[in-house]
DNA sequence: TTGTGTGGTTGCATTATAAAACCATAGGCC
DNA sequence: GGCCTATGGTTTTATAATGCAACCACACAA
């Protein structure tokens, strides 16, 4: 008989309502915390970044990103459900149906960049990266990302701070 | 005598080398998927948020993030591994050690701006957004990022395309 | 009607994450 | 020094997520 060392809940019967659960970010106020709520995971972004280089297929994604049927099911539903993908009826004819990016999922454009951005200045290995990002008109690379004040100056992290937003002020109604 | 709690390996005899692991995206090619490697799981870029804004301290990162001990010393073991973050000796005088950003540390500002600036765009609920991204001399908010070509052209996602990279060409030797 | 490809779901093993208990030092206090 | 507490973790245990393979449903073709 072991000393049972451990109480625990000692919620013998009742709920049973100490659900470990992965931490969610959802109510939090930072905007950081609620966009990774969204696509914080190991293969959103991935699938987006298919997405915006034109896959729209589930066979497509799933080739392309050699990932379990699964969870890339698991993940196609999870966009759809936060508005960043959107589900169309065919496109080709079949009857089967595709992922499409709306706009807010054409908006995680930056994100991408930034990343890639700081894997090309960064990362170890940086010659094993297979791709550059390119002026499509030109066909040369393009810029660093660049935060600008509302003057134009361009920022760096110092010269930035986080303000407190201000209330919305209701009408009194 | 434990019931040996966990067959754990099993490794009876064979192989048994089906292990199944978070598929990693070390070897990628993809720079994105290779930042996400580095920075792509829950906490980390929450973690390297509140080292920009200047917190330094375990205890500093557990109280403000709410996360778990074992979980957060995990993470910041690895982002000082993959050299986001450093460990430094002390600073205040105790014999404590805190956690630094390095340079590839501070260079993800600018994912976590594209991240917040995404949020403000279209979250569903940006009235909960708490903070404003301000520049520090004027104090009012930041521009959206631009992406701009060589030759100063402001970019979307539409005008970019994605060329494989020149081979380094290495000499004969 | 059988076959095949697409687009998933289900079952099971393994891993990661979470919460809480535990522990090891450091510093302060007497 | 001996005791106390805070800091900074590690260990233990439980739950959720992930990965793989097998299975299934439907569309379409022969």
């Amino acid at each position: 008989m072991q000393p049972h060392k451990r109480v625990m809940g000692s919620r013998a019967n009742a709920k049973d309502e100490a659900m470990v659960k992965r931490t969610s970010f959802e109510g939090d106020s930072c905007p950081v915390a609620r966009a990774l709520e969204a696509i914080g995971d190991w293969w959103s972004l991935l699938i987006i970044r298919e997405a915006l280089s034109g896959q729209r297929r589930f066979g497509e994604f799933q080739s392309k990103l050699g990932m379990a049927k699964n969870i890339l099911a698991a993940r196609l539903r999870a966009l759809v459900d936060h508005g960043i993908l959107a589900t169309a009826p065919a496109s080709d004819g079949s009857a089967y149906q595709e992922y499409v990016l709306t706009p807010k999922g054409r908006g995680t454009f930056p994100i991408l960049v930034a990343l890639r951005q700081w894997s090309e200045e960064f990362d170890n290995h940086p010659e094993e990266i297979a791709t550059i990002l390119v002026d499509r008109k030109k066909g040369r690379p393009v810029r660093k990302l660049e935060l600008r004040a509302d003057d134009g100056r361009l920022l760096t992290q110092a010269d930035t701070t986080l303000k407190l937003r201000p209330a919305p002020r209701r009408r009194s109604a």
